[in-house]
DNA sequence: CAGTAACTGAAAACCATTTTCATTTATATT
DNA sequence: AATATAAATGAAAATGGTTTTCAGTTACTG
């Protein structure tokens, strides 16, 4: 966690955005939750340590740290926009629990065969994918079930 | 195209759903385009063939024609809404150009092995899986080096 | 052909996101 | 430490996509 703080701090200095509390609040909320939160979620809880930043500060906080690479944005089903931390790991995918939401990271897609065939077949240049599986973790297995 | 025409009409009946022309206005919208179609692109071509139609209409015949699977929706990047014939085809993904939409179908994902490995590794029960390509087709890779 | 529930269009409501603008603040400079 | 200034903030208003409401219309059943 002080890891990521003093990266980001080094990050933002570097690219010349200042570092103000509530950027620092709406990442700290973003890296202490292990769901995807929306921007009204993360206003409410940002709220809590920090209660006079207002709603359109966190949107702009959290253009910044995506433009960053902070955090990054997810589009899953029903609500569009939802945030999460990244984790250093750089490219990965999520594996996204119906019930609770909880996220879990992965990273070993090995998409690159299907990648070529798909290029042979179609002529596409390849630049990126979205991979993200739906489930249902073992907590709610358990609740479904009773 | 004849054939969905009955398919959808057969399958709306079988629902308990009417068949009017606005709903098949759109329907036919989505069928004759290859790209991924916002519903406000869709009210406008529907307006082309059908001028009283209205948008909140739109979404109503968008939102019963995804409920019975003749149609799905799309989460790309920064729109998020937009949607696409469902081909026969069933399970698929979608292979998108970044430069002028185009959307080819491609159904051999086989994720199978993933599957199991995160199944293994974290418990959890998958459901499903959401997969989508990004790149430039041929004519946009042309118009790229130009 | 009549009855009825489903459907439609228009206007209004809603809600998330963005813009505007006056004020405040982080940071670099003295 | 004090100052200058560009960046950032908060509040209110604007925007824009989507949904709801409601009165009138229409597809289908009998």
């Amino acid at each position: 966690m002080r890891f990521t703080e003093q990266k980001m701090i080094s990050i933002l200095r570097h690219r010349g955005y200042r570092l103000t509390p509530q950027r620092r609040a709406v990442l700290r909320v973003i890296a202490s939750s292990h769901d995807h939160l929306t921007p009204a979620a993360i206003y409410e809880r940002a709220r809590q340590k920090y209660p006079d930043i207002g709603l359109v500060t966190v949107y702009r906080a959290l253009e910044v740290l995506g433009k960053l690479g902070l955090i990054c944005e997810m589009h899953t089903g029903g609500d569009c926009r939802s945030y999460l931390m990244r984790r250093p790991s750089g490219h990965h995918h999520h594996l996204i629990c119906s019930g609770c939401g909880e996220v879990i990271d992965f990273a070993d897609c090995d998409l690159s065969s299907l990648e070529q065939r798909l290029t042979q077949k179609t002529g596409f240049k390849i630049e990126g994918h979205l991979l993200e599986f739906f489930g249902r973790c073992r907590n709610c297995q358990r609740v479904d079930s009773a």
